[in-house]
DNA sequence: TCGAAGGTTAAAGTTAACCTTGAGCTCACA
DNA sequence: TGTGAGCTCAAGGTTAACTTTAACCTTCGA
């Protein structure tokens, strides 16, 4: 299949399919006599696993190291440990993100019990000496937009 | 203070502190006669606070818009309205990573309970057929590194 | 007085994961 | 035969949040 069919069949852009093959990561490709490049029906396998290996949080590096030349060739020992540890990595997350939400809870709780008789930056100097009481964590996350 | 202390205080670097100058993030800065920056004590505070709300999934745009040119002048209502919606941004993302992690132990499971007796292409096939069983998810996470 | 340490600026580089642009083939069809 | 959709490539643009570089000034300690 030609390239805009396997766009439209995994609903990636065309760019990005030529993208992928640009950094090695996907070599499922061959071409016709015209230049055009044709892709086997795996190829739209291979573009779904990894475009749900992305959102388990791999990076296109990790996927290109992990996804070998042919997908009946995986290593599973490695492969296994991969995914495990990317397991580990999201509950690492899933920790920072917890803690995140707690301190977010406890600055409106805190904010939100101002006493009604003192002014706002009096409130100010108070809501803040109370923040960053916990040790500074060096990791910080990107949340998309 | 000069950019190096205070640098060193929050443990930022001092091209970083010059940096959320320049974007109108940090407001709170002097000059001294030779042309040396000056930083208050509260600085050290707001530059606190920016790195915990960093990690609390805050962009350095959205804090430029919430942190207005003096501390004392917060605006409750927004403030505390913008922190609920930084709670469930969170909340979402915690949903993606179970997701994720729940998606990723099925693997590993189907990886692991591969019959003895097939050969690794066959089982490479059985375990990709079984995947995006899932209708695909729109937002993909960035995790670090 | 000299050199190192630390300050200043503007501008360019970094990273990841793409997208956009422009110029030029190729193909199907009316 | 022409036109418009689809393909090719290389190269440059985008975004966020910084860092690096280069060229130059200021301060401090020996």
């Amino acid at each position: 299949m030609k390239i805009g069919e396997l766009a439209q069949r995994t609903g990636l852009a065309a760019s990005r399919i030529r993208f992928y093959e640009s950094i090695g990561l996907l070599k499922l490709v061959q071409r016709q006599a015209n230049g055009y490049r044709s892709y086997p029906e795996q190829a739209v396998l291979v573009l779904n696993l990894i475009t749900t290996a992305q959102q388990a949080g791999f990076s296109l590096d990790e996927l290109r190291t992990l996804l070998p030349q042919d997908l009946t060739q995986w290593e599973h020992g490695k492969l296994l440990d991969t995914l495990q540890a990317k397991v580990k990595d999201i509950e690492a997350l899933e920790q920072r993100l917890a803690q995140s939400k707690a301190h977010l809870l406890a600055l409106i709780d805190e904010i939100e019990s101002k006493p009604d008789d003192i002014d706002c930056a009096t409130n100010a100097k108070r809501v803040l000496s109370k923040m960053n009481l916990g040790e500074p964590s060096e990791t910080p996350k990107r949340a998309k937009k």
